[in-house]
DNA sequence: GATATAATTGAAAATAATTTTCACTTAGCG
DNA sequence: CGCTAAGTGAAAATTATTTTCAATTATATC
């Protein structure tokens, strides 16, 4: 199995600019208030409220609404980029989606998120499949703790 | 592994009356209200909102109070007997808690559950403690998908 | 580059979910 | 039974999210 994936700088750049191409590939403009959006959450280790991103993305265009974090949000899980965390404690926070087979390990003091991979599900699920009568189409696998900054 | 787990009319009686106790074991006293919220959620096969379990109850206890349902939720999620479930489409829910290593299977349709154990996490948690430097808690073993009933 | 125009914006209002307040009722001990 | 603190429902308050709308702006086209 893989280790947990520390995302570089590297990495979140990539996730930025692509995340921009998509949303201008899909006809949406690229406006400063979108650019915030993006830029915050691509590049942050930890899940984000709304209230966070709009917070932390007005340092980067001030006159970045709460209004349009909630639209943009909407536009990049339509498209696929981010996702909904849920935890125990809520489901408020956003998070870059997950992607093939990877899972989630949280921090439920700070938010932050890491990516693994490693555990093939399809075999339990199919067994499930058979044995209760649905026909199952998703499913997820969570860790929660405590991250070593947070100890 | 054993199959998903459909519950016996025997049994969800069972599990009413197991949760007046221990509420009155705890102190707590038992009204019509409370009884009512009890008896919905507990004989209910399906994850119910605060507003369901309002109108449900309604029927068993026609004074029933919404802010009584959020109430007495809360008592019974401190005392560990429900819970909160979260789905793709929201977290708004309720259901009879996990016991042991039971995880879940949904219908993302009725909203129906199935509760079913056979996979021990408990290696792989170790192994991702070990390479991630978190102290994890808990997990989450979710599948999604739609049941017999719905097809 | 200038311009036309439909998409996008932020502020304010509206809605929905949840929590708090409070005067009244009642479960359950003595 | 009667007492009394716990519990109640209705209404108000709070919080999160969505809608409305007039003003602004990104971008395709010249």
């Amino acid at each position: 199995m893989a280790g947990p994936h520390i995302s570089s700088e590297e990495e979140t750049k990539e996730r930025t600019s692509g995340w921009i191409a998509s949303l201008a590939d899909r006809g949406y403009r690229i406006t400063g208030s979108r650019r915030a959006v993006v830029d915050v959450l691509a590049e942050s280790g930890t899940s984000l409220s709304p209230a966070e991103i709009y917070e932390q993305g007005r340092a980067v265009h001030k006159q970045l609404g709460l209004v349009t974090v909630y639209r943009t949000l909407e536009k990049l899980e339509e498209l696929g980029l981010v996702q909904r965390v849920h935890r125990p404690d809520g489901c408020h926070a956003y998070i870059p989606a997950l992607r093939g087979h990877e899972h989630l390990l949280l921090c439920e003091q700070c938010g932050r998120v890491e990516y693994f991979r490693g555990d093939d599900l399809s075999e339990l699920s199919r067994r499930l499949e058979g044995e209760s009568g649905y026909t199952i189409h998703d499913h997820w696998l969570q860790f929660f703790g405590v991250c070593s900054q947070c100890q």
